[in-house]
DNA sequence: AGATGTAAGTCAAAGAAAGTCAAAGTCAAA
DNA sequence: TTTGACTTTGACTTTCTTTGACTTACATCT
């Protein structure tokens, strides 16, 4: 397993039942022995608001990194969702809603499943200028035929 | 024996009652002694969604490759519809196969309406000459992942 | 205020995997 | 014996991760 793969999970187990916590840079890294802009890494790319999260940080002496989770209801997740994709989307960036819609209950399992396959890169083999064109409009439209049924 | 062939038997034995592997392109290559994108072959050729097999995969660091296997065996109802589409099909084709789904309860309404839109003309808005392959890669994958076994 | 120490941020290079594509090779069937 | 489908190979590309040198911001103590 990725090194980044365990820090990213060992700071969403700091989540207990909160939505807010505060790290430390230089602690994380040496608890896991690797170079404090890792740590800068793994929250660049697991800790994006687009995953559902706010960060925050501050430097110099007592300086930490806050990361709160946005929640928002059940209800409206989904179309606030929607609207906050553009016309563009990643697979990477599929999976982190899709990580969130799960956590959140908005779809199910099996809902998640086929929206990730659906707009997978392995499955769309088309050229890449126009992919994540594509994979943007198959996952609104198909989200938007999962909200309030 | 072809060197594919002996690959394709080792990936097969290492299903070993799980449904779900990870390998890793380059040390399969390595123990094949072939180059890797013979790998890619191997998996392109003997495990498409039609032979029952979900295939995906990440780069960089850490990278694999992954496969879930649908186990076919009762000779289900859409594994069969799976087989029998080809590399291209048309919105009306589709539409088709979605009522015959529908009428034999092997999908839900709700999923039914995902594959309807995930592959609809006013979606894929792709050049003519790929847009029956893409949709059928598209519809093959999504059905694999509703075969439950 | 200025100096000093403590944290975090940035960015690009290096490394690690997998993907693509087309040329060349093989082999059986027509 | 030619053809065409299938296989093998390798050069080149893309994606993701790790690392480290350097920068910026904040806090505290003279």
């Amino acid at each position: 397993m990725r090194i980044s793969d365990m820090i990213e999970e060992f700071i969403k187990e700091l989540f207990n039942d909160d939505d807010y916590i505060e790290i430390q840079r230089n602690d994380l890294a040496e608890h896991f022995n690797c170079v404090p802009s890792q740590i800068n890494y793994v929250i660049s790319t697991r800790f994006k608001p687009s995953q559902g999260y706010y960060v925050e940080s501050k430097r110099g002496g007592g300086g930490h990194i806050s990361i709160r989770k946005v929640n928002t209801t059940k209800s409206n997740y989904l179309m606030h969702a929607i609207s906050s994709i553009g016309d563009r989307i990643s697979s990477q960036e599929v999976d982190a809603f899709l990580n969130n819609f799960l956590s959140f209950d908005a779809v199910t399992a099996k809902e998640a499943k086929l929206l990730k396959v659906a707009t997978s890169d392995n499955v769309l083999t088309i050229p890449q200028n126009i992919k994540d064109e594509i994979r943007a409009k198959i996952f609104k439209n198909m989200l938007i035929n999962l909200v309030d049924d």
